[in-house]
RNA sequence: GGAGGGGUGGCAGAGUGGUUGAAUGCGGCGGUCUUGAAAACCGUUGAGGUGUUACAGCCUCCGGGGGUUCGAAUCCCUCCCCCUCCGCCA
């Protein structure tokens, strides 16, 4: 959410950084709203102020035994009154706010412009030492692979559940469950997060903190009996442990790794890219989330980019990072990096991680705020977060590049600890 | 799922219709005293909205929402959460 005084001040700001996210501009119609809301906060409160004294006055009055049944009767039309326009308030504050709840956030100054994903921009490419980018161009695809050795069963998957939704068997189900391991060990031991496990469902508050809602409904499972969302990814409940809490700015920076399941109906997109891990409703992913000072964020976020390179260093995945252009920004972020891995197979970039900075957009919506040491004021920190990193795509770029030409698969040495084994097949 | 109890400021804990945004204690902050610290004493200490150049002023908030009343932390309805006991259960 944006600040509605920001909005009300810089409305041209706030028109080029919607139209730049090819978003749809209210803002006249907010600033309507904003203008009939403070008229109506206006009239009432000078209708509560006279209530206010003169039911003193009523008070004093019967304690002395006066009769004050006069000024009882034209207080009682005064009430009617008060509640009537705080019925029109409420009305037009509702509305203002459902417009608010649909309002990007805006671009950084950094972010290029830009509409399609042709413009995002590549910032890094990275390569492990010696690799050779047409080596693996021949060997099979993670779908065949998987098949071929047992490791991965799609369509069991949607036998027991629908499409998307992948079983592991076998050394892959020991794979996945070493990757998401040494990944958060890697985060715990080397880059000062504190373990998060998170529930993996939450309620519509959380939903809305984050951003997920109102605009990204249809992609959200939904169990309606209780009003629970199974989380699309561990952001939600992780940055939201937070939400109407005032936090001491010793408190923060606080950086958290949680892993969780993540799910997502993914409404709409079948058929391209849809084959096996390329996109699945349900996958695994260790997430970072920060909680920080404003002045630090985009210090923090090339932290956090940073973060999930080193475990595509250490696992060597050749991988690119790229600055998305502002039309390619999600609802929330106002900076983001996606970095993506490398598929021989498919002969393309994957995505893998997504590290966005969303400066007070969510501390905003959830309500979480700091107290500033020095001047005592309290204000709205700045959330970051970043996959560190999503395992399906992972997987898809790790079994390609560490395909063997007998068909197997080689486990990467950081993960051996973990698996107990060191090939597959 | 059933029965009962409870949700008040950073924490503890008063307050059951009329200057109560809220006693008191603890904690925090500032000060006096002290070489320094502790103790003691004094003062101060919630958030949001509106408004203002900035103050002031005014309004709202005692789990959330709604209602009764001239007036609600206090009464009513409803939802949520916590605790105790019973039942069920990985």
């Amino acid at each position: 959410m944006l600040d509605l005084k920001f909005i009300r001040e810089n409305p041209g700001i706030v028109k080029q950084g919607i139209k730049n996210k090819k978003e749809k501009d209210t803002v006249d119609d907010i600033l309507n709203l904003d203008k009939k809301r403070r008229e109506f906060i206006h009239k009432t409160e000078e209708l509560k102020s006279k209530r206010n004294s003169v039911s003193q006055e009523i008070g004093r009055l019967k304690k002395a035994g006066e009769n004050a049944d006069g000024i009882i009767a034209e207080m009682k039309q005064v009430s009617d009154e008060i509640k009537e326009l705080d019925n029109q308030l409420r009305n037009v504050e509702e509305k203002l706010n459902d417009l608010l709840k649909w309002v990007p956030n805006l671009p950084h100054k950094s972010v290029p412009v830009g509409f399609s994903e042709e413009e995002n921009v590549e910032v890094r490419k990275w390569y492990p030492e010696d690799y050779d980018v047409n080596e693996n161009s021949e060997y099979l695809d993670h779908v065949e692979l998987g098949k071929k050795l047992k490791i991965l069963d799609f369509e069991r998957g949607a036998k027991i559940t629908g499409s998307g939704f992948p079983v592991y068997t076998g050394k892959g189900a020991t794979l996945e469950r070493a990757l998401i391991n040494f990944m958060l060990n890697y985060h715990l031991r080397h880059h000062g997060y504190t373990e998060v496990f998170p529930p993996f469902l939450v309620n519509a508050d959380s939903m809305l903190g984050t951003g997920q809602l109102p605009k990204m409904a249809e992609d959200m499972y939904h169990c309606e009996k209780d009003d629970l969302y199974p989380v699309p990814t561990a952001e939600v409940p992780i940055t939201n442990l937070h939400r109407n809490e005032i936090l001491a700015e010793s408190d923060l920076p606080i950086n958290y790794v949680g892993y969780s399941a993540c799910f997502r109906r993914e409404a709409g997109s079948y058929g391209k890219e849809s084959k096996g891990f390329l996109r699945v409703h349900q996958f695994n992913k260790v997430e970072m989330v920060k909680l920080v000072k404003p002045e630090t964020s985009y210090d923090e976020l090339e932290n956090i980019v940073s973060h999930a390179e080193d475990i595509l260093k250490e696992l060597k995945i050749p991988y690119r990072v790229l600055l998305l252009c502002s039309g390619d920004l999600s609802f929330a972020a106002a900076k983001c990096y996606d970095i993506e891995t490398w598929s021989p197979a498919e002969n393309k970039w994957l995505e893998a991680s997504s590290c966005s900075n969303f400066e007070s957009f969510q501390a905003r919506r959830a309500n979480i705020r700091f107290r500033n040491e020095t001047d005592k004021k309290v204000n709205y920190l700045h959330t970051l977060n970043g996959s560190g990193l999503a395992t399906s795509r992972l997987m898809v770029s790790i079994l390609e590049n560490y395909q063997t030409p007998e068909g197997k698969v080689i486990v990467p040495k950081v993960l051996q600890p973990y698996t107990g084994f060191s090939i597959i097949g």
